[in-house]
RNA sequence: GGUCCGGUAGCUCAGCUGGAUAGAGCAACAGCCUUCUAAGCUGUGGGUCUCGGGUUCGAAUCCCGACCGGAUCACCA
């Protein structure tokens, strides 16, 4: 039971019995005691100040007299402040917890989920987190980093919260889009090929996405330049046309075509492998939107027949909307080929064949709650018992100083180059800590620097609220001081290089702890640490690794006063030393778990 | 125009299910390394929580109305 459960329950009563009042939970108001008075946990007795008849300083100190009386010891102090009820807990109790913290291997974990009603009794619900999901004509970027560290960390978090959890790809490999890139390639190529000009793959593919448009707006200029209108120049570009064609040649399955996409997607494949790779991100099922719109377009047909859906003169289906207050909304081109919206209804019906899902998020961007609040209804309507139930976790854009990145313009922050960059301004700044790292080799500072650097951008780009748009300035570097992730991957590191001492000194597990006159500091510590486990279900109930980065951070902040103020290894008394030590363990242990909520590994020293 | 989201220190962001004097980091300034890792610790300065009403013991937080910014409403994805 956790402190804030028993003390709710001796509130109750205590009320009860002062005041003969009945109190539901959610007039029980307990908050973290503010660091300016003495204690720990805060009763509000506002809400019985009324029903007393007395001044809310009086009430406090009833209750807290009450408390303190009946507590059984739980209580060892409290004063109380115009209206806020401080108590201060034994020290007794916080030393169990650490004890129970320390004995709890999967500590900050959950068996299931906190309500779940569809799975039967017993069995382990399942969530599918579809993220990624990149489109296979330009490499990855800084908004698909975003995309990539939430769904992963997503998922892990949500797992943590007994969630058996399948993480998904839906990989966009065709589409006009992608015959784009290849029409650009076979026009203006020369046959180049990753190998032949040394460029990963993906980006290789991306270049030709840009020459296409970069040749296609000449056109566009060209023609209007003769007198034609924009929005038909647009349509009727011979760039555009022959697109349009390949195409549909695409959907016809002509040979030659096909193998061209083929050749050209396994260039991608091999550079997003890489990427994924390096960021850490990983995948138990991918979905090719060349498998699945085939599926959504008969599903189109279904709906079709069963007259959910009309076609219009010019054959286009469309489906009407305007009951649910939307528009209408196209489901199939006069020309017979599938929109995004074909593919993802396709998608979803072989997920739902394919696993028992019990519920399906899809972390995507903002841009698109449009679309996923059409799909719900879509596959609602199509008989889909999971359509209502989606969850489309919507997460803010990452801008620039100036606005937007647009691939097609050139201005993005691409992936690669990005690592890249913080794995060097990791390493240098190890440079200066020589004395720390003496005696490594080589390969292990570039381990060291990997996971800095890696630690560096995961956290910057997840403790910011995944809802807001986010703002990245590509001239300034990312920090590697205060409230970032290298801040508490040093603090980890500090924790190990503590206890790889205390090894060497064969400093004696099982050791009796102190458990009388605990520092304010590390008192501190172990009511932080008994934070960790609400801290992991906010962070599943609201999809926010954010939430976690703050725990881990303030957890830091604490050990950090903390081995300032204390020493560990130094201190004469042998049970104030255990203490510490299983202390510093078990903060070491939770900040690693927390981490690894959010995808980022600790180095052991940098 | 409809819908949705946001507006908190010079900058980047917490806090938002109502609670005590609104917090961090960066940047600026001043201290702390012969002592467990100074990527650290301590301190100083910095605020009309966009504005105006309302609800109440109490509002950055909830409600209403403005203003500003963003997204979206495609035979794009």
């Amino acid at each position: 039971m956790t402190l804030e459960q028993q003390i709710t329950t001796l509130a109750k009563a205590a009320v009860k019995a002062l005041y003969n009042v009945d109190a539901e939970d959610s007039q029980i108001q307990l908050q973290k005691t503010r660091p300016e008075f003495e204690g720990n946990i805060t009763l509000v007795v506002f809400p019985f100040v009324k029903t007393a008849r007395k001044a809310p300083q009086v009430v406090g100190d009833e209750i807290g007299n009450w408390l303190l009386g009946n507590g059984e010891g739980l209580i060892a102090r409290f004063n109380a402040v115009q209206g806020f009820l401080n108590l201060v807990i034994d020290d007794a109790f916080w030393v169990k917890q650490l004890e129970a913290i320390d004995a709890d291997d999967n500590y900050g974990r959950f068996q299931s989920p906190i309500t779940h009603h569809q799975s039967p009794i017993g069995a382990q619900p399942l969530m599918m987190v579809e993220y990624s999901s990149p489109n296979t004509n330009k490499p990855l970027h800084l908004g698909h980093v975003r995309n990539n560290l939430l769904g992963y960390s997503i998922a892990q978090i949500q797992e943590a919260n007994g969630w058996k959890v399948v993480k998904t790809n839906i990989v966009n490999d065709r589409g006009i889009h992608i015959c784009k890139s290849m029409l650009a390639w076979l026009k203006f190529g020369n046959g180049e090929t990753p190998e032949t000009s040394g460029k990963k793959g993906d980006h290789l593919i991306g270049d030709y996405y840009v020459r296409f448009d970069k040749e296609y707006k000449a056109q566009i200029t060209e023609l209007t330049a003769q007198g034609m209108d924009e929005e038909t120049a647009k349509r009727e570009a011979p760039l555009m046309q022959e697109a349009q064609e390949m195409l549909r040649k695409w959907e016809a399955g002509d040979p030659e075509v096909r193998a061209l996409w083929e050749k050209m997607n396994s260039w991608v494949y091999a550079g997003f492998d890489e990427t994924y790779r390096r960021l850490g991100v990983s995948f138990d099922k991918i979905y090719y939107e060349s498998n699945t719109y085939l599926e959504g377009k008969s599903e189109v047909e279904k709906g079709l027949a069963s007259g959910q859906f009309y076609r219009r003169e010019d054959g286009s289906v469309w489906a009407d909307l305007t009951r649910d207050g939307l528009d209408e909304k196209l489901l199939l081109r006069s020309d017979g080929t599938s929109v995004y919206m074909t593919q993802d209804i396709g998608t979803a019906k072989l997920r739902f064949r394919d696993f028992p899902i019990d519920k399906m998020v899809y972390v995507v961007g903002n841009e698109q709650e449009y679309h996923f609040k059409v799909l719900s209804i879509l596959l609602d309507r199509l008989g889909f018992p999971f359509g209502k139930e989606l969850v489309h976790f919507s997460y803010g854009m990452v801008e620039l100083p100036n606005g937007k990145m647009k691939s097609r313009e050139g201005t993005v922050v691409d992936a690669d180059d990005l690592m890249d960059k913080m794995v060097e301004d990791a390493k240098e700044i190890s440079k200066d800590k020589v004395n720390t790292l003496q005696g490594i080799t080589e390969d292990e500072a570039n381990e060291i620097a990997r996971k800095v650097g890696l630690g560096a951008l995961k956290y910057f780009m997840l403790k910011v609220d995944p809802r807001k748009n986010m703002l990245f300035n590509p001239a300034e570097s990312i920090d590697f001081n205060g409230n970032t992730g290298p801040f508490i991957q040093y603090t980890y590191a500090r924790i190990r290089s503590v206890l790889r001492k205390a090894g060497e000194r064969e400093e004696k597990d099982g050791e009796i702890l102190e458990t009388r006159g605990l520092d304010p500091k590390e008192l501190a510590l172990i009511q932080r640490l008994t934070e960790y486990p609400a801290a992991v279900r906010t962070a599943g109930e609201e999809f926010s690794p954010a939430v976690i980065c703050n725990y881990a951070y303030a957890l830091a902040c604490d050990f950090n006063s903390f081995y300032h103020d204390l020493s560990i290894l130094n201190e004469p008394d042998a049970h104030k030393r255990a203490l510490r030590l299983l202390l510093a363990s078990n903060v070491a242990k939770v900040l690693r778990s927390a981490f690894a909520l959010l995808g980022i590994e600790m180095p052991e020293r940098m």
